[in-house]
DNA sequence: GTGAAAGCGCTAACAT
DNA sequence: ATGTTAGCGCTTTCAC
């Protein structure tokens, strides 16, 4: 029971060896007889070492700098709470010698491409990229393969690249989750709107994820009501509903501007609205009964996540998974509060 | 930007006093001259002193015990998560000298006293506590506060007694949730029930505290449908649903035993359910459609962090809250895989 | 190839 | 009241 812990000095008595030499096995650098390296071998099963943590990172690591390639995030919940989880991580990790670089660019592909730049050559030990504006991009990913700089991914995947850990959610089964919350929510003899609000959609493959799988849920419970998308670069064309919303049971947009909705519904209080994000604006109105339901896709867990990830790779070297998908959680007013 | 990291012997240098003085004015223990402490205090705050935790504990380092009061969970699978919660966390910890001694009460409140006191009799550093039965266990909670004992407890909270941090969830907004759930599920002509299976109701306030949350929420919104209250302390009594069930909407299991239901449900399928848990026989049911909503209560982050925090204060003395409240997660057979 | 020794930052015991 | 110092267990340099 009373698991006794050794320690490396513990271990050179017993194989009548130096610390020095144990640490060497230990962690197979230097060299070694093979003699040493049996003895302490032995020991070291017989006994399950097992190396004290906490004395290993107090000794000096060296610092490790990580680039962090982000939206500007001054007027923007979302991301903001992003880097509040970044910032977390970041204050749990600078003991441990890690430092973070901000890049955080205007919503332009443009600008996203300049900062991406400008943080590969500051040279990182690592990087977190939250890549909105992928498609121009991949260039720049090469050449961090190419630096063999590791890099995570957080909100949106991007297939073509090799990047360590993508943090974020599985888009088709959102948009699976939706649907079925619609389903269960919405009359069945009326239609059903998918509305996408997004300036650059060509670059958003993750938004018709959530689209492919809301339909795809109909298709597999042969519900035959008619599902009608839009695309609406700017929030004005939202005026464009006022012509369809008539004989609308529901309405699921994909991005957290959910809450552009509710000037173009005052006649059409009864239709079910789904959509995205824990902003202020979007959970007033959820409190409001103005949205029905907001899927949380947990922007802190994702900057917390992708910085610890990486962190943990850069100290301990420990193994990281390829993909970390958060929980699709499903927030209606009652519950709202526990996710702020 | 590169944010240093100040050490006691940085601080010391700047208010010109040894580090043993700095140490002292920290900690608030021996004695330190008024002027001294002045100018340690004004240091401290100017470059925002924050200790590293790693060294601190690297230098105590004494072992401490917990000890675990919680139900058998041979054959349960909720108690069993939580327990897998707790070795997760006893495994991250062993080395940082926290050892875990579990006693498991088979579940009646006898058995709960009594292993409750044999657990103290070991005069542990601090015990994890999930008081199923609390009610004659108070003098117990007496006898802990008056060895200084600190403890947590799980799932069940009780307001009377000091308690360290309570882990669990706001049973309260819980039985509203699901409320509001089932609102927007059930059509609202017929009657709705609330069932509670559980043996010893008369310990078990939480889940009258979900039967109050959910006519709380049909009250506040002047929903007039009625509502039906049953408790069973034996599954069979469910055979008394037979009568009850027609003219019924839905119906609100505040237990883990919702999956008990489907046997007397079968000329009524169209009746909503709402429960708890994902325990194996409620996740089929769910993705089956036979319960439409479960509401997960996270066993296993209520036993983590039930250990995880108590380790956390041991080793590092590091503060923590009067109550981790864990989100209440809307499961529906979409998204239950996110959960598992 | 191996051992000895100097720290990492903090704490506590011991001098002064 | 305050300064000094010896570790905690591990890593890393530097002699030998």
């Amino acid at each position: 029971m009373g698991k006794e812990r050794y320690t490396i000095r513990d271990i050179a008595d017993m194989a009548n060896v130096s610390r020095g030499t144990v640490d060497r096995v230990i962690h197979n650098r230097g060299t070694v007889s093979e003699e040493a390296a049996k003895k302490v071998q032995e020991v070291l099963e017989k006994i399950n070492y097992e190396p004290n943590l906490i004395a290993r990172s107090l000794k000096a690591h060296k610092d490790h700098v990580i680039a962090v390639v982000i939206p500007d995030y001054s007027d923007d919940y979302y991301w903001r709470q992003c880097a509040n989880g970044i910032h977390r991580s970041e204050k749990e990790f600078r003991q441990f010698g890690i430092f973070l670089q901000y890049f955080e660019y205007s919503k332009t592909p443009e600008d996203y491409n300049e900062k991406f730049s400008q943080a590969i050559a500051l040279d990182p030990d690592a990087m977190l990229i939250a890549p909105v504006y992928y498609q121009d991009s991949l260039e720049l990913f090469h050449r961090l393969e190419e630096k063999r700089i590791p890099y995570n991914l957080i909100n949106t995947p991007i297939e073509e690249v090799a990047y360590h850990t993508f943090i974020g959610q599985d888009y088709r089964k959102s948009g699976r989750v939706a649907a079925q919350l619609m389903n269960a929510l919405a009359p069945h003899d009326k239609k059903i709107l998918v509305i996408h609000v997004e300036q650059h959609l060509e670059n958003s493959t993750h938004l018709h994820e959530k689209e492919q799988g809301f339909k795809e849920f109909y298709n597999d419970h042969n519900i035959t009501q008619p599902i009608e998308v839009f695309t609406f670069k700017e929030a004005q064309q939202l005026n464009d509903l006022r012509t369809v919303l008539p004989g609308t049971a529901g309405i699921f947009m994909t991005t957290s501007k959910t809450y552009l909705l509710a000037d173009h519904m005052r006649e059409h209080e009864n239709i079910k609205v789904i959509g995205y994000d824990l902003i202020p604006k979007n959970v007033q109105q959820l409190k409001e009964g103005k949205i029905d339901i907001l899927i949380h896709q947990n922007p802190i867990s994702q900057g917390y996540d992708g910085i610890s990830l990486l962190s943990d790779y850069l100290i301990y070297k420990k193994e990281v998974p390829k993909v970390k998908l958060l929980p699709l959680d499903i927030v209606v007013s009652e519950n709202v509060d526990c996710y702020l």
